[in-house]
DNA sequence: TCAAAAGTGTTATCATTACACCCATGG
DNA sequence: CCATGGGTGTAATGATAACACTTTTGA
């Protein structure tokens, strides 16, 4: 079976980066090994060619868990990618989607083709196929950027978590080299009111934390007020 | 002339956004009058299929001269929109740009096919082709949030200008009701440290305002800094 | 001398930073 | 009773918001 068109088509592929934190403390990203030509046996973001009838959200996710067994993740658009050489194997415009996600919960499983998938951590990369490095800065940056102004970070707590473990997801996802201040973390993330109180740590050989959860009701009408104060606000020019 | 393919492919397009301030007190956009179906004299963003060879943001950028002769912007990757069915044609994919110019600058000149071209207020929106109505609502709301962080403002103004200018532009972009407060919008824009003053106005019939241009070098050394402050700090949860 | 727009003083309140210090637990 | 994190007090400084007031010009 063929397709005949009258003008040329580019092909139209999905990438996923999906960045994993392990241990609190090292940021990760899901990577296949290429089991084909063009750039057999590199590593490569887990992605694919999008079916005609497919939403383009659909398409990664499909690809991502056909070929690394990772679903139910919420992944968010990143960037598309359509420099006319990008792949030798013709013109290929790529959407990237990217999420951040616990890896303890989202267990991998090579492709049937024996692909190997694995989780690198983001600050020892090798060179990956295509323009895939590239891809991976840019979501990198992003991830960054959001973690400041949305809380992605919760989700991939347990239930409940304490602050330190809190403030260490956070040094890890932003990479930063010192620790950042105990006192003042606490401060500015209580004073937000988005935890609340659930309990404290028990069997500790140290003075047991305080147990926090993230309440969901509380940021969402946050989101609202906000959002009505910036307009008010107008300039923030926060660079 | 016709191509062939083993899978079938969709369709790329581009589509463009782009912004122009009226008298600073007005925030239009750029439409076109489309002469052929689907959606003949429907209105519609400017744009249309990417070439075999070209590069996304060139054809995003060779589209907008074809139909609208405004040329010399600097379009940004908004978002792309993929769903199966926004086209009735078949499947196309369309990657949006987006940009904000000063409309005085750039005159429109429809393109040879009789289509016309026009400044529209986004508030008063006639109801467009395609899913472009929903590309634009992404649009403004990226402007709107970019424009508090980044001074992309500064550009739609004379070279000189006054800070009551700056600050009816800002308005205008943001789609205030209440006019922002004078005296805190001077404090904090000066206090940026990226204005030099550059003179005053001369025959006006009231006092003479000062005149402003933008300070590049400054400002690219405060993105450095601030950069590195953002990291130190840790979580903004700006929200 | 008046209208029009530019521009400034001031104060209360809140947020941010930096440092040092105390507390509760199991071994 | 000590090591190990968890957790708090505080003071200096800076940012923000709100409001009213003064200044400079041409007509």
């Amino acid at each position: 079976m063929s397709y005949t068109y009258d003008y040329p088509r580019p092909s139209v592929t999905v990438d996923c980066v999906i960045f994993g934190l392990e241990e609190s403390t090292e940021l990760r990203v899901l990577l296949i090994q290429r089991g084909h030509e063009p750039f057999k046996d590199a590593w490569a973001l887990p992605g694919g060619f999008v079916d005609l009838e497919e939403d383009l959200e659909a398409a990664a996710l499909r690809e991502l868990e056909e070929e690394t067994g990772v679903r139910d993740v919420f992944i968010e658009q990143l960037y598309t990618f359509g420099a006319p050489k990008r792949d030798p194997r013709g013109r290929v415009i790529s959407i990237a989607y990217y999420a951040l996600v616990n890896l303890r919960q989202h267990p991998v499983k090579a492709a049937s083709d024996a692909k190997t998938v694995e989780w690198f951590n983001v600050n020892h990369l090798p060179k990956l196929a295509f323009d895939h490095n590239e891809i991976l800065e840019v979501a990198i940056n992003r991830l960054r950027a959001k973690v400041r102004y949305q809380p992605i970070g919760f989700e991939l707590l347990p239930e409940e978590f304490t602050l330190t473990q809190l403030q260490s997801l956070y040094e890890t996802v932003l990479g930063v080299d010192k620790p950042l201040n105990k006192r003042n973390f606490r401060t500015r993330i209580l004073k937000m009111g988005v935890l609340k109180e659930v309990g404290k740590q028990e069997g500790v050989a140290h003075r047991p934390a305080k147990l926090y959860a993230f309440d969901k009701e509380k940021y969402e009408e946050l989101v609202k007020s906000r959002y009505e104060d910036l307009i008010k606000r107008g300039v923030d020019f926060e660079i």
